[in-house]
DNA sequence: AACAAATGCAATGTATATATTGCATAGGAG
DNA sequence: CTCCTATGCAATATATACATTGCATTTGTT
């Protein structure tokens, strides 16, 4: 469950509230996200991917 | 909302009901996925994803 | 055709992703 | 220190992913 979503949006100087503007949640699931404390759709995935300018597999696959 | 999971499913001769009590959930969750009907957590995706031998980019990342 | 395995489909129930609100706390800028 | 912005956190509510059951339909095989 540990993810790039955090470290990936600091590197863009974009703030939790714009990025969960863009994909159009709350800044509450996109942080419970980050914290890896629950488990986004797909489609949730996707779109936070295209805001970040990654791929899927750039910020949700885990290696370990 | 099109992904590869059926297609690449049958590349390997697996049955729906296979796949599904490998990653855990039902055949019918299967079924849906496969249609496009809804939308996978991530965790499934990525349980899909490796049963399939698959990357996440590979099977769901949407090129329309 | 006749049988079996795989898939589709629909109704109802449960678990959990996400929303909403409100307040607390941390961290940077002045 | 003070102010402000970003983040954390907790409670309650709602939407939806997924389970369960049962039956219909497709598809392949003989």
């Amino acid at each position: 469950m540990k993810n790039k979503v955090k470290f990936t949006r600091m590197e863009q100087k974009m703030t939790q509230e714009q990025l969960a503007r863009q994909v159009k949640v709350t800044r509450q699931t996109i942080g419970l996200i980050e914290k890896g404390e629950y488990n986004p759709t797909l489609q949730l995935c996707v779109a936070i991917a295209k805001a970040l300018g990654k791929t899927l597999d750039e910020l949700f696959w885990e290696v370990d």
